[in-house]
RNA sequence: GGGGCUGUAGCUCAGCUUGGUUAGAGUGCCGGUCUGUCACACCGGAGGUCGCGGGUUCGAGCCCCGUCAGCCCCGCCA
C-alpha cells in the first residue's frame, strides 16, 4: 500500500508490465481535445511542458497561501499547486473549496520538485503541475464512501461498496484489478486468435436443460408459457460448431447458474470456452498450458511447463481428493495391514464392512497441542469420519490412543520419526477421503506449510465417466453426459460402467481447479448408450438434446475442448480476496445488485403480456 | 434448505459482559488561522430512526422473540 492516500501498490507500480499502466494498455496517452496527458502519467520526462489535466480531486492541502490538489485518474495521482505568485486569488479560492472526488480541469505546467520536496511513494512523485488555471466541470457531493484512504484504513462494508461501486471502483485497487482484467482478456485473444482459433459467438436465450445447475428462466413473450435459459455454458453450440467444420473455436463466454454463492462463486461469472476438432487430450494440453503460461506472464509470473499431471484415481489415493495442493507433502498411506490384526475396534469394524484405514504422517506435529488435534478432528468429524485416531512419536517413547493397540515394530514400519505425529481416519474412502483432505489443508494452515509464491500447476486427468448415487445407486455424470469414455473401457458400458474411466481432465493451481475439460462423444449411438446408463431415454434425450444427437448424425469430426474460469483466474493473478473484485458489478450472496437494485418488480400489464400472474408465496410450505 | 458472524454519526469502530445522568473516539463534513504540504498542522462547530418490528421491565443501544440486509461456511454448483 503506497502511502499517498492509500493510492497503493507502490512495488507493484514499479514493476514493469505488472500495473496496468498507460504504456503497458495500449500505448497511447490520453490526450483529447480536452487534455494533453493523464494526471498519473506525468514523469520527469515531462518537465517544461504545458499541460492541461482532468481528473477527480484526490485529496487536497490548503496551507493558506499555498494550495495543494491532488489530481487522480485511471493512470495516477500527481500533485497541482496553486501557487499565489502564478495564479490569482479567485482561482486559488476556488481550489480551496473545491470538493473531494469533484471532476476539474487544470492547466498548467509540470516543473521538477526540488530534492527535499519529492514523494517517492508516488510515481508522479519526481515532479508537480504548477496551475495556471483551474475549472471545475463536475462538481461531486461529499463522497458516501471514502475513495482515498490514509494508510492502515479500513475498506468501508462491502455492503456499501457495493452500493456506491460507481465510487468503490475509483480505488486504484479496483481500477488495478479491472485494467489487468482486461490485459487477460486481450491476451487470451491474442494467443489463441495466433492459434487459428475463431472468436463465435453464441446464444444468450437458450434452451432449458433439466440437468445440472438451475437456469435462470426468461419468459417468451412470443410463446406464451414458453421459457428460454441463460446458457450454463456454451456446450452443446460449440459440439455443433464443430460438427459445422469451424475447427478450433474460442468464446470468452458469459455463463449463469441460480445456485448459492460464495466468495468465488457468482450467478453469472466468464470463462474461456475453447473446443477443436481432430484431436486427443494431449492436443488440449498443449493449447491449455500455452494459454495459461501466457496469462500468468501478462500478470506477472513465469510458470514452467508441461505441467505435472495425476490420474484421478492417483489423487484420490495420495490425497484424499481430485484437485489436490502440491504446495506441500503430507500424502495419505494406506495402514490397514498394521490395524487388521489389532484389537482396536473402530479399525477391525471398518475394516470388516470393507474399509480401509488410511492417515497422514505429520512431520514435527508432535509439537502440535492437543487442542490442535482436537480442532482437526472436528474437521474430519464435521466431513463425515467418525473420529481421528492419533499416534505420536517421543524419542522411543509411543503415545496416543492407538499406541497400545500397535504390535512391536508396527509404528516403526509407518516411519515415523522422532517428534512426528501420524492421524489415522478407518472408514470407508468415500468418508475417509474428504476427511483427510480437510485435516491435510488444515495441518498445512496450522503448521504454515505454504511459503512463498510457489505455483503448482496439475492436470488431474481419466476422471470417472460416472458417479453412483449412495443411496439409489443411480448413475450421474462426474462431469456432463456428453464426455467421451476412455477407449480402453468402453466395453465396462455394458458390465461394470460405474468403474469406466472418461476423457475428461481439471487443471489444477495450488488446489484450486481453475479449469476442466474432456473429449466429448462424436458418436450418436454411443450418445444414445451414455444417455441411456445415466437413465435418459430415447424419447427424452431427443426431446432434450435432439438438436445435438441429429448434429452427431450429420458428420461429426472428433473433438473436445476445456473451458477455464476466467473471473477466478483473473482474481489470483490480481491477489484479490474474492471474485468481486475483479467484477466490475457483482452481485451479493443473495444474488442482489446492490448498486441498480436487481432483481426488480416488474408492472403487471408486463406480466399479463407474458401471461404470467403473481402467486401469493407467504404461507410457508 | 441449514449453521455462524456482523449491523451504533457520512465512513471505521468503542459502549452490550453486569439494563440506569446528556450514547463516545478517530476520520470525513462545515467555519476560522496558516506560503511547501503530500495522513499538512492548529482552533471551533454541526452531525444519531443504536438495521426494522414486537416483547420483558419503573426504565432497553444492551435482555428475549421475529424479521431484513451484508459477509463466511455446509447442502447445492451435470
Amino acid at each position: 500500500m503506497g502511502a499517498a492516500h492509500g493510492l497503493g501498490d507502490a512495488g507493484v507500480r514499479h514493476a514493469p508490465g505488472r500495473l496496468g499502466m498507460t504504456e503497458s494498455v495500449s500505448g497511447e496517452d490520453g490526450a483529447t481535445t480536452l487534455r494533453t496527458h493523464r494526471c498519473g502519467s506525468l514523469r520527469s520526462a515531462n518537465v517544461g511542458a504545458a499541460v492541461r489535466l482532468g481528473g477527480w480531486v484526490h485529496g487536497k492541502r490548503n496551507l493558506g497561501g499555498l494550495v495543494f490538489l491532488d489530481l487522480r485518474d485511471r493512470d495516477g495521482l500527481v500533485q497541482v499547486s496553486f501557487d499565489p505568485a502564478l495564479v490569482d486569488e479567485s482561482t486559488r479560492d476556488l481550489a480551496a473549496s473545491v470538493g473531494k472526488e469533484s471532476v476539474v480541469l487544470v492547466e498548467g505546467d509540470v516543473v521538477a520538485r526540488p530534492p527535499a520536496g519529492r514523494n517517492p511513494e508516488l510515481a508522479t512523485g519526481e515532479v508537480e503541475v504548477k496551475a495556471r488555471s483551474l475549472r471545475v466541470i463536475g462538481p461531486a457531493v461529499t463522497p458516501a464512501i471514502p475513495v482515498a484512504r490514509a494508510k492502515g484504513e479500513a475498506l468501508p462494508a462491502e455492503e456499501l461498496r457495493l452500493r456506491h461501486r460507481y465510487l468503490d471502483l475509483r480505488r486504484p485497487e479496483l481500477q488495478h484489478n479491472l485494467i489487468l482484467r482486461h490485459r487477460l482478456m486481450q491476451t487470451t485473444r491474442q494467443f489463441l486468435g495466433a492459434q487459428g482459433f475463431l472468436e463465435i459467438e453464441t446464444p444468450i436465450l437458450t434452451k432449458p436443460t433439466p440437468e445440472g445447475a438451475r437456469d435462470y428462466l426468461v419468459p417468451s413473450r412470443v410463446h406464451p408459457g414458453a421459457f428460454y435459459a441463460l446458457p450454463q455454458s456454451p456446450q452443446l453450440y460449440k459440439q455443433l460448431l464443430m460438427v459445422s467444420g469451424f475447427d478450433r473455436y474460442f468464446q470468452i463466454a458469459r455463463c449463469f447458474r441460480d445456485e448459492d454463492l460464495r466468495a468465488d462463486r457468482q450467478p453469472e461469472f466468464t470463462q474461456i470456452d475453447i473446443e477443436a476438432s481432430f484431436v486427443g487430450p494431449e492436443d488440449i494440453y498443449r493449447v491449455a498450458e500455452g494459454l495459461i503460461v501466457a496469462l500468468w506472464k501478462e500478470g506477472g509470473r513465469d510458470i514452467a511447463r508441461p505441467f505435472p499431471r495425476m490420474r484421478y484415481e492417483d489423487a484420490m489415493e495420495r490425497y484424499g481428493c481430485d484437485r489436490p495442493d502440491l504446495r506441500y507433502g503430507l500424502e495419505l498411506f494406506d495402514a490397514t495391514e498394521l490395524f487388521r490384526s489389532t484389537d482396536l475396534g473402530i479399525a477391525r469394524a471398518a475394516i470388516d464392512a470393507g474399509g480401509r484405514v488410511r492417515g497422514v504422517r505429520v512431520p514435527g506435529g508432535g509439537a502440535l497441542s492437543r487442542k490442535q488435534v482436537d480442532e482437526l478432528e472436528v474437521l474430519a468429524k464435521g466431513a463425515g469420519a467418525g473420529g481421528l485416531l492419533r499416534l505420536k512419536r517421543d524419542g522411543a517413547q509411543w503415545s496416543g490412543p492407538v499406541a497400545k493397540y500397535l504390535g512391536a515394530g508396527a509404528a516403526e514400519q509407518i516411519g515415523m520419526a522422532d517428534g512426528d505425529l501420524a492421524l489415522f481416519v478407518a472408514a470407508p474412502d468415500r468418508i475417509a477421503n474428504p476427511a483427510l483432505d480437510r485435516v491435510r489443508q488444515e495441518l498445512a494452515r496450522v503448521m504454515q506449510l505454504v511459503r512463498g509464491e510457489a505455483l503448482c500447476f496439475l492436470w488431474v486427468t481419466d476422471f470417472p465417466l460416472f458417479e453412483r448415487d449412495a443411496d439409489s445407486g443411480a448413475l450421474g455424470a462426474v462431469h456432463h453426459p456428453f464426455t467421451s469414455p476412455h477407449e480402453d473401457d468402453l466395453a465396462m458400458l455394458d458390465t461394470e460402467p460405474w468403474r469406466a474411466r472418461a476423457q475428461a481432465y481439471d487443471v489444477v493451481l495450488n488446489g484450486t481447479e481453475v479449469g476442466g475439460g474432456s473429449i466429448r462423444i462424436h458418436d450418436p449411438e454411443l450418445q444414445r448408450r451414455v444417455f441411456g446408463l445415466l437413465g435418459i431415454d430415447d424419447a427424452t434425450a431427443q426431446r432434450r438434446f435432439g438438436f445435438l444427437l441429429e448434429g452427431l448424425r450429420a458428420g461429426a469430426p472428433p473433438h473436445g475442448g476445456i473451458a477455464f474460469g476466467f473471473d477466478r483466474i483473473a482474481m489470483l493473478l490480481a491477489g484479490a480476496p474474492s471474485l468481486r473484485d475483479v467484477i466490475a458489478y457483482p452481485k451479493t450472496t443473495t444474488a442482489n445488485a446492490l448498486f441498480e437494485g436487481a432483481p426488480g418488480a416488474v408492472p403487471d400489464e408486463d406480466l399479463r403480456e407474458l401471461r404470467l400472474r403473481r402467486v401469493d408465496t407467504t404461507s410457508k410450505e
